[in-house]
DNA sequence: GCTTCAATTCTTGCATACAACATGCTTTCG
DNA sequence: CGAAAGCATGTTGTATGCAAGAATTGAAGC
């Protein structure tokens, strides 16, 4: 009746917020009507970030329509949409190639998320709710329990949430902008190495602290902790990038053939 | 395979980097060659960074083909790299809607890019060349001298440049990426307010003493006096955005008819 | 045998046609 | 006279055809 009206001028809150969610890879034959386009985004964002798709590999136009079963159109818009992301390398005429994964690249990575993060972390203590700080404890817990049951896709997916939820309590949509489009080149280099398990305890230590912190209101104490922490977790992976790197590229000089 | 492969790509250098630098308004008819796409990106930009594509105004695909002369298909990838950009809000089967431009959101922005310049400056004083000192003293005569005429289009462009070579020095790409995205927001924000004769000369010292951090390599210095440069610099334009929404929107709860 | 050039094949860039959806207006019923 | 439903119009979403550029293969020349 009425309501459809209202109803229909709501959008399907789709589009905005990037996100590297676990999905099925193919696009989604039920969802097939209107907005194709943000399905081939989903899918190929996700093909990119957990490495099914190879970094440096270069991507056929008619290969991805066969692959996510649509036409080029909305795959070419959605290539266009990675690019921006920074998942994808597009040249004029050539095909899109996804975007190396280099140590070095993810060392600087490391230094603008750990800003983004103390500025977040700032900013939510001086804004959290208790409700908030709440919501954090329980992030926190459901951590601790995939912990202890060595679920580690669990854990990153609640990690992933207990950040970002710092970031969208910072009060800051820009900043949340910003995160997001990190977030996505973050769990891309997270998804090509482990954690070790002693890099994982502490982690949830510095978890506790980064709680204690919000309830405690304590901005600057929040900011370096959160600093620390994201240095700490991220420095593994850059570690495990070079060691990747050093082994598959024993010298720029190639000697024998 | 053989390293001949690895050698042979090699892109134009388009792409990638976003800037909305100054250009004539339509699509370069003599670069109507490959990669009309990118041109309508750079047209659009330009035309919603100034203003010609008013904040929340709606956009017809038609119309604007017909404005830059170019069919739908590749209006329609500008649209969605311009929506990745935070320029244009898209929702499925509706217009695309040019962002509005919010002082609350702007001051947001402020957050983020004085934590931003912060770090590029922390950075920049770490790892600069002496020829890059050079480089941005250059630049600060010159933004002198543009002040000097009361030019102040060249002068925002000077000052531009001034702050993205200081990205640069960062040596840091993520940085660059992040800083690149930003200026589109605060090109656009500046763009709708003047620069008052008092801030600018302020401006203008500020940029001295940042020159002189760089010099000396006092990098926790830098840091703060560009954040400091930062916020007192957009603070100002939010507060032209805060006057400016109170003028146009009395209350929310509107009395007389 | 190696390099270089040319022709073929493939891929991407753009334009257009068609379908689905939204919007606005008119009409009809209460 | 007002509201709601249905129709007409316009806009966006997708698929496809064609042209220009790139990659590959093969042959000719050194």
């Amino acid at each position: 009746m009425t309501a459809t009206t209202a109803a229909r001028r709501r959008p399907k809150s789709t589009t905005s917020a990037p996100q590297a969610g676990a999905e099925p890879l193919p696009v989604d034959p039920a969802a097939r009507k209107g907005e194709l386009h943000q399905n081939a985004v989903q899918a190929l964002r996700t093909m990119i970030v957990t490495g099914e798709l190879a970094p440096g590999e270069r991507l056929n136009e008619r290969e991805l329509c066969a692959r996510l079963n649509v036409s080029r159109t909305p795959i070419r818009e959605a290539i266009k949409t990675l690019a921006q992301d920074g998942l994808l390398q597009v040249w004029p005429n050539r095909s899109p190639v996804v975007m190396p994964l280099e140590a070095a690249q993810t060392q600087s990575l490391v230094e603008v998320v750990a800003a983004i993060e103390a500025l977040a972390g700032e900013l939510c203590a001086e804004r959290i709710t208790d409700a908030q700080v709440a919501d954090l404890g329980v992030l926190h817990y459901t951590m601790m329990r995939h912990h202890a049951e060595g679920d580690l896709r669990a854990y990153f997916q609640a990690n992933k949430a207990f950040h970002r939820l710092i970031v969208e309590c910072s009060g800051n949509p820009v900043l949340v902008w910003v995160w997001d489009l990190l977030a996505l080149r973050v769990d891309r280099a997270r998804y090509s190495s482990n954690l070790r398990p002693e890099r994982w305890r502490q982690a949830i230590a510095e978890h506790g602290q980064v709680l204690e912190r919000m309830a405690t209101r304590d901005a600057s104490g929040a900011a370096a902790t959160l600093r620390g922490h994201v240095q700490a977790g991220l420095s593994q992976v850059v570690q495990r990038l070079v060691e990747a790197e050093q082994t598959a590229t024993p010298q720029a000089g190639d000697p024998l053939g």
